[in-house]
DNA sequence: TCAGGTCAAGGCTACC
DNA sequence: GGTAGCCTTGACCTGA
């Protein structure tokens, strides 16, 4: 009984590491793959981080294609459908803040903007952001995510509905069928210039489709053809926020969520 | 509640009931031990700080739920017909698992049958749960929801759980079984999903229910009695008082969850 | 109406 | 202290 205090603690388990004893090896090995792969990610530097990724995407989706039917693991995710990152070109993790974007400028612009940063560009503020040197000037990235529309008002207005989605889709498809999605070689001014107010008040997310039916990257660049189609278009709060008259730290997140009742008001 | 950190600590050190083995632990294993026991320390340390706070702001907190309550008398003509969470006093969405809980005690509930989850609480297992700390101690969480009335086999409507279920179900007989003769010291067994086929002995999962034999919902009695029970609040108009920066956040919270609520049953 | 699924926000924490 | 990958949470959607 004469033990410190940090080895009582490090000897106490976390709930986590006591549900493995209880699942199948599979999910351990799993486990434990993927955290050995991050550390790898983290020492190995591109082309074989890439190979390596894509190898454990496949065989996770693989995994997941076998047992979708028996079990369902909160742990299997398939590869998002996202693209890139649209301010840094990595692999995008989903739509964060109204855009398309991997986790690290998610965080980034979260930190942006909780702490109200101010960056300044020491390089004449036209630094064109990647993967590689996305940390090396602040300035640029922020300014990039909000060129990209990153806002926390366009923060999840709630998702679409299976209708209006089907709608929007059909109408994409109509459209523009020949857009080509999140190609990293095309150049970022390609983009479409996307309003600002118009993504946030019609951000669609990638809701779960029939797993089949995702082959490709489904991410609408023109957000403008979902946009009023939603069958209640006669109320008149649908379509406007209300923007907070005083956007402080602690309430970005109360916020968000009023707009949110908003958009679902029907 | 007020326990030194101490007493925490010795606890966690004396009900330490886990089967983890430790000699044969592989360096992964360890890794993953040690990353989430570092965890562990922190969400103590920060729990024990928030404590105090909450002991602090208690009566502040009380004032806000009558604030609640009233407000929704106001904006919402008929009171919400599930009242409050059994388990966090959240506001109920539906009967979800038998008991009428918040989507955030459902959606956890839900998560720890399927993971087969085992919580531990650092606290003494005396963690009082409300909407604002319902995330500290998953534990005492657990521990409630059971206690509510929360299973998977008491489901209303009788309605089958899928092939996932049954095998969870088939396996958690099994485990608990096991585990209460590998180790007799079951303060953890107590927290885990196992104790469920405990509270509820009528296995409904392995036979098809036919629908109509169950046509009146068995706990309406406790919804009326819970949504009736709306306090006559005398002041509903105690705009001024003084609250902590943080609970600011809540307050609005508040107000944004009645307003949805109305587009929710309008 | 409810169980189950979805997925972005935020939390946590390693790595630097 | 910043970055970013992983995980949990819970509001929301959908089918039954
Ligand atoms: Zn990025
Ligand atoms: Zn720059
Ligand atoms: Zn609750
Ligand atoms: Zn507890």
């Amino acid at each position: 009984m004469n033990r410190s205090i940090s080895e009582v603690i490090n000897d106490s388990h976390n709930s986590r590491t006591e549900s493995f004893d209880h699942q199948s090896m599979t999910d351990d090995e799993h486990y434990v793959q993927k955290r050995k792969s991050r550390r790898i990610r983290t020492l190995i530097k591109s082309s074989v981080e890439d190979i390596i990724h894509d190898k454990q995407t496949e065989q996770s989706h693989n995994i997941r294609n076998i047992r979708r039917n028996s079990a369902t693991s909160l742990f299997d995710r398939r590869p998002f459908p996202f693209g890139h990152c649209r301010v840094c070109m990595d692999k995008a993790t989903g739509a964060h803040y109204g855009v398309p974007t991997c986790e690290g400028c998610k965080g980034f612009f979260k930190r942006s903007i909780l702490r109200k940063e101010k960056y300044r560009c020491y390089f004449g503020d036209g630094c064109v952001i990647n993967t590689d040197n996305r940390n090396r000037c602040k300035s640029c990235r922020f300014q990039k995510c909000l060129k990209e529309g990153m806002s926390v008002e366009g923060v999840r207005m709630g998702r679409i509905p299976k209708l209006v989605k089907e709608k929007a889709l059909a109408e994409h498809h109509l459209s523009s069928s020949s857009i080509e999605n999140d190609d990293p070689s095309s150049s970022i001014a390609s983009t479409s210039p996307s309003c600002l107010s118009s993504i946030n008040s019609n951000n669609l997310t990638s809701t779960d489709m029939n797993l089949d039916l995702i082959d490709e990257p489904f991410f609408l660049d023109d957000f403008e053809s979902v946009s009023i189609d939603t069958p209640s278009t006669t109320s008149p709060s649908c379509h406007s926020y209300v923007l907070p008259e005083n956007l402080t730290v602690d309430e970005t997140k109360t916020n968000h969520k009023e707009n949110q009742s908003i958009f679902f008001f029907t």
